[in-house]
Parts: structure tokens; sequence; C-alpha cells
DNA sequence: CATTCATTCAATTGTTTCGTTGAATGTTTA
DNA sequence: TAAACATTCAACGAAACAATTGAATGAATG
């Protein structure tokens, strides 16, 4: 039947208007790294209240995110469904065929120096030879709500502060929210200059829980920066 | 920068606003079979030349097909980049976490019967033993254009009449356009109805392609029908 | 039980997209 | 060189979408 054909096109090309936002884009990237608030994310998207609440709803038809309620506030979080993937072919895509993305993100990333990434699977091998300190740029709360085993919690803005911290003796490898997020970007490029053997991991958190990696959730415990400089 | 950020979440947008649409959706599948005349693809949408003609343009600027001229008529073929990936990654998506596709497709091709499909990788094994038949009920015109080694061209309009040139002793599998494409369960269908020994393949003949499978091209030699029966 | 607060709904306006129509372009054929 | 043909362009109206505003909901707090 030509009908139910058309019906998946339709269904098809509908999940691709939902995501062919940039606001909604942009929700989807800050609700994949923890539950948020409408409030907050809104802050984050530079967004009224009310178009937010209006793109995230968009979002949940789609089943891209969901939400529950927490006392009068709702927060939302990130859909069952293989929405990192389906975000990631996107962006393969784009970066492999659109010469204006190539452009922006050659003009922009390899601006702040050639910053070779390291692999999951190669972090993970390093992480068990013990010779590697982990480090989450990411703010606190993010951090609590989910991170890479054993990562030091050192947000972006405290780096300069914190640096003792940081073993100096071991390569460091950072982290932060996903491929676009500079987070990880300005820390190595700082602590490079410093003097720190720094690298980045591929991708960010979202991507090392997407592809099937252990995660440390709550509180941290005290970090263990095997300090020894 | 943040404007960096948000021309990249601007370019991604762009792209999926591209592919929701499902005229052009349905253009991609056509146009991945091979390469086709504005004026056949206008017919296989139902829609004037002119209106195709915009999709088409528009699926141009991304990137998600090309085309070139041929005499008086213009052909397009699919992008160079990733482009089946991201629709599969998107039907992937439809699939996992839709309700309404999961309904559509399972009232749909399930009441075909529970026609478990063959792997790539499977086939190809089974190839090597020469224990099997490939069936490419696609037209002749696409089967021209490219197919899986070895295949027996039997378009299914024809099965009936043709039945002669398929062999009875040895399974067969059928292969169309794709996922949604409805020739080859239709094949099979048809054919186990009759006694026949076959499956389907997964997906179709452009993710084999996509795959890195290899495929034979050009008007078909004598196609060898081990006749035994 | 009234108030406060976060979120959603409803109505409105300006912008973008879709499909149609008819003319323009550029290539082949007569 | 003119006519035929496939495709694209340009202009139009209808429909869908995005963002704003202000009112409505519904849970928590006093």
């Amino acid at each position: 039947m030509a009908s139910a054909k058309s019906l998946i096109f339709a269904e098809l090309a509908e999940i691709a208007r939902t995501i062919g936002h940039p606001h909604r884009l942009e929700l989807i990237e800050h609700v994949s790294q923890g539950e948020r608030s409408v409030e907050r994310l809104a802050a984050l998207i530079g967004q009224s209240m009310a178009n937010t609440s209006q793109h995230l709803q968009h979002l949940r038809r789609s089943g891209l995110v969901q939400s529950r309620r927490d006392g009068k506030r709702i927060l939302y979080r990130l859909g069952d469904g293989p929405v990192i993937p389906l975000l990631t072919s996107l962006r393969q895509y784009a970066e492999d065929s659109r010469a204006e993305v190539r452009g922006i993100v050659a003009d922009y990333f390899d601006r702040l120096d050639r910053l070779e990434p390291i692999s999951r699977t190669e972090l993970v091998a390093r992480l068990r030879e013990e010779n590697v300190t982990v480090l989450d740029v990411r703010p606190k709360e993010e951090f609590d709500l989910g991170r890479i085993p054993g990562a030091v919690n050192v947000p972006l803005e405290e780096l300069e502060k914190r640096l003792s911290e940081l073993p100096a003796d071991t390569e460091t490898v950072a982290y932060c929210r996903g491929p676009y997020c500079i987070l990880s970007f300005e820390a190595v490029a700082a602590l490079r200059t410093k003097g720190y053997r720094i690298r980045r991991l591929e991708d960010g958190f979202p991507e090392w829980v997407d592809a099937g990696f252990a995660v440390e959730r709550g509180p941290s415990v005290a970090p263990r920066p095997a300090r020894s400089n």
C-alpha cells in the first residue's frame, strides 16, 4: 500500500523537522548533559520561557526528550530512543559534506591548536594502567549528575586557581559536553601553555555514555589527585 | 565564540530541515537507486515538474543529491557524503521510539508474514558456498545500473511468468530498494505460497552499496539460473 | 485557603515554506 | 536557424511556523 509508505515518510519528515531548528538542537545538547528545568534551559539558549517551553514540547512530541515533575518545576531529560546516534550521524554528514561547516569547524577549532583527541577506547586502556588523570571541566552540577569514573572535576572558570589539584607528572585527558563544546578545548589550550601534558577526549560525556562506557553518579567523594609535585 | 557554535547549529538545522519533507525523503529514496531524470522523479513522487525540480535543488544545495546533464535532460544521483547512514539513523530512531511508526511498520509489514531477513554478511558467506540464488525484483533499468554480483533479475510483475528461471532446489534471497520497499516482501510472499524456499535480504540495494559490498554494473550478461528442475 | 512560583496555553503578528502558473533557459533535432 | 523538449526561474496565494504577550494551570508555601 502506498499510503503506509507515505505515512512512514511523513513520520520521518516530522522527526527531521523537529531537529531542524537551531534552538531545538541546542536544547537537545543541553538536555543530554542531564536533567534541566525549563527556566534553566531558557537561560542557556537565551530565549523566553514560553518559547523555550514550546520548543521543548515539540521535542517531547517526537520523543527526543522526556519530562517529569519535581515540585513546582518540570525537569527535561533526553528521550529513550537513539537520539545521540541520530544527531551524531547528522553532524557527521554535515562535517563530511558541507564546505561551510568544514570551514567553520576548521577556522574555529583548528585555530585553538591542532589538539588531537584521544579515543574513548584508548582512554579506557590508559585508565587500566593508571597512568592518566581524567579532568572534567564541566560545571559541578553536571559532574554530579554523571561522569567518567575517577574523573576530577575542576570547572573551567576555577582552573587557574586550582591548578594544584592536577598532577603535573602524568598525562591529563580533559572532556566536557560534546564535540562542539569549547570548555575542554580551552582547558587544553590553557594548561598546555603552563607545561602540562594534556589532551582532549574525543566528543564528550553524552557520547561516552552512548558508547556504553561506565558512568559514576552522585555527589563526588574526595577527588583523588595523585599529587606528586 | 558563541557565534561559531550557533553557526554550526544553524547548518545542522538546515540539513535536518532539508530531509524534513516527505517528498524530499521519497526523492532521496528513488535517487539512491541510481540516476534519474527530473521528469521520471516527478512521476514517481506524483508531483509537478516545477515542484519536483525545486525540491531537487533544495536537496542539491545540501549536498544530498548531485546532478549532471545528459543531452537535454538532467540526471540526479545520490550525493557523496554519508547520506544513507543519516537516513538509516533517522529511520532507526523512528522505529525505536515512535509508536505510530512502530504501529504502521508492524501492521503493514508483519501482516505480510514474519519474513525474517538474511543479513548482508550472511549472504556473502552463502554466496561463497554457491548454495544460494540472489533474486533482484527491481525493474530492469535499476538492475542494469547496479546489482549484487551474480543476481538474477526478475521484476516483480514478471515473476509469475518467469518462475522457470528460478531454481527450486536452492534457497533464494530476494532484495529490492530498501527496507520500506515492498517489492521483495511481495516476491517472498508469492514464491513461498508456491513452495519456494525464499527469504528477504535485510534492507536493500542502497544499503548494500553503502556497506561497501561488491557491485556489478552494466547491462546484464546472460543470467545464470542454475536450473536443475 | 490564598499566594507565589514555574510552566503551559491561547491569541497574535511577522516570516518562511509549499505548490501552482507561466515565462525563460539551454540543448537537441529537423 | 527554427522548433521541440526538459528543466529552471519568478511571482503569487495558501498554509505552517516562530516568537511575543498576557492569561491560565497546578504544585508548594505561608
